[in-house]
RNA sequence: GGGGAGAUGCCCGAGUGGCUAAAGGGAUCAGACUGUAAAUCUGACGGCGUACGCCUACGGUGGUUCGAAUCCACCUCUCCCCA
């Protein structure tokens, strides 16, 4: 509350979509620094999901800024969606999953989350807490406070019902649970990505229907995925998580299309802030190469969620696996142990031991990425060549290493004579 | 409560008795070209076997048939119209 509220304000707009409405959350942040009352600045998640991807880090670094002004962050975990189970999906026999698991998942996600937030001066709420003793009779004051119009406003119900998709009941409720946690809480402000306009909105109409001040929105952007194109989720595996092993994220990275590189670099990364438009017009007339541009990006990236002898190391196996065309260190390569028993004849067939490790997950596949030729062995001493023959067999000693494509490969260490 | 339509592989979507492991598209994987980008081209894309092959699969169960994703019955689920 040190802080200015211009210096506020400056903060707390940087890479923001929206401010809902801005004047009261000028107004709120007036009276905060005059009170000395931290502002309750609100981000809800998920517990069926915790692993933390790189869209998740933009709401995040948001909720980090405001902690950095001296508000106060409160995670609520959803757990009591969690004790419903979802009944859109196929498998509704499926059982919720139990308190244990919800904790487990939500002490993966913050341990995730402290790379980013400060997790120590964090409030943590599970909304069951309030969500669980409701009766029929709360319930109803809730669902009074919404109509079925304003719900059929957000996009996704309105396409749904428009194509004749199912929409159960409960659906409906979800945002309402959800606006009902702001109110538990007295949130003044929630944080979420435009796809959750409409839910923080509702959150907004609730508080005051119970007479609450109603919060203000900061509305983030979403962060595509690898592919460019849809926003980055888990189920889409288009996603780079922040626990992905460093050459791991650094390789996602640079397998991002070019247009995102201005994007990511001002949203995810925490390089000194350069005009976006900038960076793009420079490497549209060339003068910067966009490899260049998505290895700096690629290499902070590493670097924020790691450090910087891990972004080195792997900007590094980069070059010398990508650029060089040549097989990781040895180090980085995962082994895998011929044991007597998979031996006949004094050898074993590739598709075998392909199927037995990461490289394919199936014989089938084997065989398929052979017949590709997109499989190498280089004998422990020898020279790398292309396995052409489906039936080939490694004969022993079966020391050296296997690959399949650019990015799958293992190192064989022969234990026959163990 | 009445009437109508529908449920197909990761997703969308053809297919109305054998030639269908199931068209086409998307996604994905491998190869060529490259900057592991984009675009383009080639191939693959249920499992197992070297292969002629076998097994599993078109909501569920049972039936008709030499043979069914395709016909019949019942069940489950969904959408639309009417009340």
């Amino acid at each position: 509350m040190e802080q200015s509220l211009e210096k506020q304000l400056d903060l707390i707009r940087r890479n923001t979509v929206e401010l809902i409405p801005e004047v009261e959350l000028i107004e709120k942040i007036k009276r905060s620094i005059e009170t000395g009352v931290p502002l309750k600045v609100k981000i809800g998640l998920d517990p069926n999901r915790p692993d933390i991807h790189l869209g998740h880090t933009v709401a995040l670094q948001k909720l980090r800024d405001f902690q950095d002004l001296g508000h106060k962050a409160i995670l609520i975990v959803g757990d009591f969606t969690g004790f419903i189970g979802d009944p859109s999906g196929q498998d509704s026999e499926r059982a919720a999953i139990d308190w244990d698991t919800v904790r487990a998942n939500a002490q993966t996600y913050f341990d995730q989350a402290s790379k980013v937030i400060d997790y120590d001066k964090a409030e943590v709420r599970y909304n069951s807490e309030w969500l669980l003793p409701l009766n029929f009779k709360d319930v109803l004051r809730l669902t009074r406070s919404f109509t079925v119009h304003r719900m059929l406003e957000r996009d996704d119900f309105e396409t749904r019902y428009r194509e004749g998709t199912p929409i159960s009941i409960m659906e409906f409720l979800y945002p309402l649970a959800q606006a009902y946690d702001s109110v538990a809480i007295e949130a003044d402000i929630e944080l979420g990505g435009t796809d959750q306009r409409f839910n923080l909105m509702v959150g907004r109409t609730i508080q005051e229907r119970y007479g609450q001040e109603p919060q203000c929105l900061v509305i983030m952007p979403l962060l595509e995925g690898t592919d460019g194109v849809r926003k980055m989720s888990k189920s889409l595996d288009n996603y780079i998580g922040i626990t992905d092993e460093p050459h791991d994220m650094y390789g996602k990275c640079m397998r991002t299309p070019d247009e995102l590189i201005g994007k990511w670099r001002e949203l995810v990364t925490l390089m000194p802030h350069v005009e976006r438009e900038a960076l793009d017009a420079g490497i549209r007339d060339g003068s910067i190469h966009p490899m260049d541009a998505k290895k700096a990006m690629a290499f902070e990236i590493v670097k924020r969620f790691y450090s910087d002898d891990d972004a080195v190391a792997a900007q590094e196996h980069f070059t010398r696996v990508f650029s060089q065309r040549d097989l990781p260190p040895e180090d980085m390569i995962p082994e895998f142990e011929v044991t007597g028993e998979l031996v006949t004849d004094g050898g074993i067939r590739v598709i075998d031991i392909m199927s037995m490790t990461e490289l394919a997950k199936s014989k089938g596949e084997a065989r398929r990425l052979i017949e590709g030729g997109g499989v190498y062995w280089k004998p422990g001493d020898g020279e790398e060549s292309r396995i052409t023959d489906v039936l080939c067999t490694l004969q022993q000693p079966v020391d050296g290493i296997l690959r399949a494509g650019k990015r799958r490969v293992v190192k064989l260490i022969d234990k026959t004579d163990v």
